[in-house]
RNA sequence: GACCCUAUCGUCCAGUGGCCUAGGACACCGCCCUUUCACGGCGGUGACACGAGUUCGAAUCUCGUUAGGGUCGCCA
């Protein structure tokens, strides 16, 4: 399915990509996708003052985490652009000639431009917000805009309007922190006699407690959300269901579904508070659901900046396989299966004293190693049936010997299921760590 | 202050005049499952901002008030 739709994410590199952003990216994308139309990805970088390359890469590797590929834009070229205002100047230069020509300019004192308003009631229907309208013919409240720095460089209004002209944008999808901007907007798409775009308008994203989000607050930054080890899937579903919703009761959906049911029309028009314990809750579901492959390259990253020395990838996959379910942010991933691979792991001291100094538990980890030795299968099932075996045959509780037993083998009090944790470890190696244990603790 | 947008549980959504004694999810509180921790299951607390209308009937329509947000830059 293909169709003229084309829109647009225009961020300005002056700081983090910024979950607000992240969003009305995500809008734009949906849409295109949606509609079978073009994404389009231009950097607003005409304030060389405030600009950073850091601030673009964070752009690219935030909608690239995300997964938000765009269709032209930088890395990826097209007939419309180039694709940074910074390399645009002869283009505004012409549109600036054509509106100073029609007398829609005028020069201040200092050599700023402003563009004269035409002074009239705006109106335009908002695909979000429906019917608006300004009168704009008050000056006082609505001054003249500035378009053209004394340097020479270009303000937003105008460089804006200019590019979603020549880049054809039929549908402009912004924050709703732009709505007053937008009869501005429209009269200079008027003076340049184009037909404005259709415009929609979404609703901003406010902290728990009402306030505007800013980059400070928690849970602002997307590059957090990367640090942190979130699934980007989840993160994406997140973002989705606010401020807009597919009529279901229901919570996930893959991008799959997201795309086919993604409309403009069911877009909240109230301000969403962002929830960051809904979007936690959100990728757990993901990891605790998402296959073993998924999850093991996602989780790579952080094994390998924590050194976790696996001595092959069918290892590593065996231990992951088993912190899977518990784990709830990747970043955790390092400490949970750091025990798997060193004999010389610490031990918890609360789970020491509970479990280990007890009268009578080291005596009764000796016997269970012994049974363990002597088994002669290695299944979670048998394991568990030599372990319970043991207890009965003593008359022994089965957790007098399931919670010693954990605390010897990885030095912890929680952590995966107790007889799988033992599987993959092997049992010569359960059986030298409780042995061990009870050295230690003689 | 002016202008614009908005207003359902603490939060995210459902609800577009009767199906609502308002539904789902997160969080919270019980109970259950269980080798730990989780996951999961069951149940509970909890909202239509307020006031006038319109209508046989309003969470849903209109107006006002209040509250929140946005904009008013040579930032975008």
């Amino acid at each position: 399915m293909s169709s003229n739709v084309r829109v647009r994410f225009a961020p300005s590199p002056t700081g983090y990509l910024h979950v607000g952003g992240a969003r009305t990216a995500l809008f734009n994308w949906l849409f295109a996708r949606h509609t079978g139309g073009t994404f389009i990805l231009r950097i607003e970088d005409t304030d060389k003052a405030r600009n950073t390359e850091a601030a673009t890469q964070a752009i690219y590797d935030g909608l690239n985490w995300l997964g938000l590929d765009w269709d032209e834009g930088p890395f990826k070229g097209g007939n419309h652009g180039p694709y940074f205002q910074s390399e645009r100047e002869d283009i505004y230069l012409r549109y600036f000639n054509k509106l100073k020509d029609a007398g829609h300019l005028y020069e201040e004192e200092n050599g700023s431009w402003r563009f004269k308003s035409l002074r009239k009631v705006v109106k335009f229907d908002d695909l979000v917000c429906g019917h608006v309208e300004f009168d704009m013919s008050n000056a006082e409240i609505h001054p003249d805009i500035t378009i053209r720095r004394p340097d020479g460089g270009w303000i937003f209004h105008f460089v804006n309007v200019v590019d979603d002209i020549e880049m054809g944008m039929t549908h402009v999808i912004r924050g709703e922190d732009h709505l007053s901007n937008t009869p501005k907007h429209v009269e200079l798409y008027e003076a340049l006699g184009v037909p404005h775009p259709q415009f929609a308008h979404i609703p901003l994203i406010l902290n728990r407690d009402g306030s505007k989000m800013s980059k400070r607050d928690q849970g602002a930054a997307v590059g957090g959300y990367m640090e942190q080890g979130y699934a980007p899937e989840a993160v994406v579903n997140f973002l989705c269901l606010l401020g807009w919703s597919p009529k279901e009761n229901r919570e996930i959906f893959d991008i799959k579904e997201i795309i086919e049911r993604f409309d403009l029309a069911h877009i909240n028009r109230k301000a969403a508070s962002f929830d960051l314990e809904k979007c936690h809750w959100m990728n757990v579901q993901y990891l605790l659901h998402m296959s073993l492959e998924r999850f093991t390259q996602l989780a790579r990253p952080f094994i390998d900046r924590a050194a976790i020395p696996y001595k092959n990838d069918a290892e590593l996959t065996a231990v992951l396989a088993i912190v899977k379910e518990k784990t709830k942010q990747l970043d955790e991933v390092p400490d949970r299966i750091s025990f798997f691979f060193t004999e010389d792991y610490a031990y918890e001291d609360e789970g020491v004293e509970k479990a280990l100094k007890v009268p009578g538990a080291l005596d009764k980890l000796t016997a269970l190693a012994a049974a363990f030795e002597a088994s002669e299968t290695w299944t979670p099932e048998a394991i568990e049936a030599t372990l319970k075996g043991t207890a009965a045959a003593n008359g022994w509780k089965n957790k007098e010997l399931i919670h010693p037993s954990r605390i010897a083998v990885s030095g912890r009090s929680v952590g995966p299921s107790l007889y799988h944790m033992m599987e993959v470890l092997g049992k010569d190696r359960t059986v030298a760590r409780i042995r061990k244990t009870v050295e230690k603790f003689k």
